[in-house]
DNA sequence: TTGAAAGCGCTACCAG
DNA sequence: CTGGTAGCGCTTTCAA
């Protein structure tokens, strides 16, 4: 492949000013310009990214770290990411396969490797401290979808615990009474701080839940349906249903429906997530809405920021976000 | 950023002996490799992939070329290669945002300007010329989805054409006898060829479908609800209806049944691709599965030969495959 | 307006 | 087994 030196050889000029004319650098001449394009023209010729990012010590690099790619919640988290990256001209380095801390910490570290200017990491597994001293570290790091007190302004983040309390008060206003749970078996915080939510406004009206009502499964279709078996299996009657997210929640549908119950006239059912998915579904799910696109849009510009060290780093920026209701067909009136 | 110099000075070795045991080099004594790992790790210092991408030629990248990130069926092809990045010990570099052959062309050149060592493209909006052009420069580049015989030891792709035979198959083994079609306005030869399929096979066994009852829509939920509109606003009647993928499957099943046709007792519904969305739809769709993740793989594996010219290069290679029937709910024996 | 040259961080070759 | 060093392809002073 060409490199600057064929170019300027065979323009007839320094490679510095092919480089110039590449970089629309000050002060050459017209005549100098055309010659020099013309020769890149002609030999095809591909300026090198990495040997740029060597000099420059910026890679134009976008990093993103997520567990997966088929899920379609961090699809679109890394469709926010790729939005800015086109926008800004950059481009995107992708880490996927996190299981346990040790992959989150590799999958990082490939990323500081190629030098990414900013990245957006998404862990769950990684320690407070690892990830502050990843941070301290890499100044274009950014969290989402966790807090850390320490490193605030380095984290956007949704508020797990106001959604499930928002839950909680849509099927109250419902006239609901009796309550059912599907919550995930992950050790993460994000199913614990929903439940906990959804609990903490139901007791304020004076409704409690029944430990044999809360059920636990993967965050799948498959553990919905499951999950649901062991709601019905349990005998206990209730006329709304709260999941943990929109995949386990279209699975508890799929079951419930299954049995002979009707979604919603005999059971209303709420997802978390607002993925794609839950517009797909008969009946189309009621969920809340995770601005997950927004949030990761905001992270990298975040990133961005924080490199070009235009950062204001201000103690007070906030970046929690607060889930929105969407009140689709799942949910209803309990007669 | 400590450097490989840091490393060297601070451990008292010289900066090959450091490289050494970074990349377990021969030769290298116990003492020196303890030392230089425990500088290392007191540095905290990571390497620079680019500064080693410069120097040795290769940049352990495999890039990936996608219209977007949120249609399941790109981000289980990208899944796909990313499975063989982990394996190898790679790294993804992701293009994406195409909507014509200027913007495939330039997601294409910024791979190329990484100097990615695999890339894996889908490109529809490009000519084959164009492809052929760079496919000679690019060694590692081979096409997915789109077959051109000049380069076909390049080309991974699906035969849509036996695709829609197997459909009519399918539904005419059903003893279906009257037909409707929902085929993809958008100007690319995968739909064309579905129908034409369908029509060849449907004519075979001496059916005919009438032009009315062809409608096209937008590829996605919405535009499978239009088009369905339209073909009942045709007033014609039909008991099988073949679709150009899941998403506007599942939105022509809507609206079939919000019409009080129920599926499939009245109406068989077929689509096409197998997307997760597939096995979440009531009634589960039946379809066509497009084996994406599997192509994508193979069309990494090949890049991979290809740039170590491990490569028969025999033009015997084919890389042709047929999608497999996936009979679900959707699609029942027409009494 | 242009060219020469230093050097980004690293690997690999050649001596020792 | 180890060190010195050339050079990957490029940008960016500094002089001219």
């Amino acid at each position: 492949m060409a490199t600057i030196k064929d170019v300027a050889r065979i323009a007839g000029v320094s490679v510095a000013s092919v480089s110039r004319v590449l970089n629309n650098g000050p002060k050459v001449s017209k005549k100098t310009i055309e010659n020099v394009l013309k020769v890149v023209k002609d030999l095809n010729y591909t300026p090198n990214a990495n040997a740029r990012a060597l000099v420059t010590q910026k890679s134009t690099t976008l990093g993103v770290v997520i567990p997966d790619l088929i899920d379609p919640f961090f699809a679109s988290l890394a469709n926010g990411v790729e939005q800015v990256a086109r926008q800004k001209n950059m481009q995107l380095l992708l880490s996927t396969g996190l299981v346990s801390a040790e992959t989150e910490m590799r999958a990082i570290n490939l990323l500081i490797e190629r030098r990414c200017d900013v990245m957006v990491v998404h862990s769950k597994k990684l320690s407070d401290q690892a990830l502050i001293d990843l941070a301290n570290k890499v100044p274009g790091l950014v969290l989402i979808d966790r807090y850390i007190e320490e490193i605030a302004q380095r984290c956007v983040w949704l508020d797990n615990l106001e959604g499930g309390k928002i839950a909680a008060r849509h099927l109250l206003a419902l006239n609901h009474q009796s309550f059912a749970c599907i919550s995930s078996k992950h050790q993460i915080d994000d199913p614990l701080l929903r439940l906990q939510g959804f609990q903490q406004e139901l007791k304020s009206a004076g409704v409690d839940i029944e430990e044999s009502l809360i059920e636990y499964g993967e965050p799948t279709l498959q553990g919905g349906e499951m999950a649901t078996q062991k709601l019905l299996a349990s005998g206990k009657r209730f006329s709304a249903l709260f999941v943990y997210n929109d995949a386990m929640a279209i699975g508890a549908i799929s079951t419930l429906e299954d049995n002979g119950f009707k979604v919603p006239s005999d059971i209303s059912v709420l997802g978390f997530d607002d993925v794609l998915l839950s517009r797909y579904s008969r009946p189309k799910l009621s969920t809340l809405n995770y601005p997950i696109e927004e949030m990761a849009m905001q992270a990298t510009n975040i990133g961005l920021e924080l490199t070009a060290k235009q950062a204001d780093m201000n103690k007070n920026s906030n970046y929690k976000h607060i889930p929105r209701l969407v009140k689709r067909e799942s949910t209803n009136y309990k007669l």
